[in-house]
DNA sequence: TGTCAATAGTTGAATGCGCGATTATTGTGA
DNA sequence: TCACAATAATCGCGCATTCAACTATTGACA
């Protein structure tokens, strides 16, 4: 049951945790020096525009970008206040709403989505080679499947 | 040079995105419930304990956790408060201090040590087996290094 | 050797987030 | 159908962090 880690796995482990904060910083200053959003901003638009319909229910909208409720509540705010997206009640449970990109967040999330694909391609995605990408896939996936199990019973 | 995304590759992104913070939260969950420790201080405990002579300077200490220097600057104060770390003038420079663990600090380590490895263990570790390691490695490595190559002038 | 840029660390102001309590609404079991 | 638990979102408060400005000290060079 004591796991301890050895000398390799402590380097990949290491190594791991280095390189996505790396990569995370990247992201960071590349979108802010490009577009002058925070990454955040960023993920709120990506996750809208690939959702269903284009909205999310707020407390769902959280989950996606590991957010508190009350944290959407007051990103939400913001990028309200900046125009990029918009309230709407949601139809049928009138304690709740939607988020909904406005025209001007649709097209922010257009002039931000190459520039940071470039750089998702230069930070992470061009260090892998091609038959690498399988192995790296499965061991993610493992990850994650077994942490949606670990979730609260 | 404009490099977008393929469907493998966008699908790569997400779940190493997405297991980082499962595999983050994770840890700093368990680290709190078992020590009520935050990881961020069991990251300098960790660092001071490795670095050579057990002391660091306070700007080298802030790169290794990735804080800015004002950042360490409070974090110390805080972890000095509680006992865990002390500054230590340093000799022959008058402008700057070292960070060195007091012996409670390094009794606290200890304490945090084992639980961190389990669930650092359990989080992601396990998950790999053991003809993957290499490949991992190796890309983790790439990274690091491209992003080293990346830095300031 | 005197001046001035560079460096180490701290501090004030502001930001973004989480926790817990609060309000409004919905669902449920007797 | 009535009471009450569960759920959606917000709000007050406090914490941790960054940025920019500041102080103290060091090092470089004319």
């Amino acid at each position: 049951m004591a796991k301890q880690l050895d000398q390799q796995q402590l380097k990949l482990w290491v190594a791991y945790l280095g390189a996505h904060a790396a990569v995370v910083r990247a992201l960071e200053q590349g979108m802010d020096q490009d577009v002058g959003l925070p990454l955040t901003w960023y993920d709120v638009l990506v996750q809208l525009s690939m959702a269903p319909e284009g909205r999310l229910r707020l407390g769902d909208l959280a989950q996606s970008v590991i957010l508190t409720r009350s944290g959407i509540t007051r990103l939400l705010d913001r990028m309200d206040a900046a125009g990029l997206v918009r309230r709407e009640p949601a139809p049928g449970d009138r304690r709740g709403y939607f988020a909904v990109l406005t025209r001007e967040g649709q097209e922010m999330l257009e002039r931000a989505a190459p520039g940071h694909s470039q750089r998702a391609w230069d930070s992470f995605i061009q260090h892998i080679k091609p038959e690498e990408f399988p192995t790296l896939q499965a061991v993610f996936d493992r990850v994650l499947r077994w942490q949606g199990s670990q979730q609260n019973p």
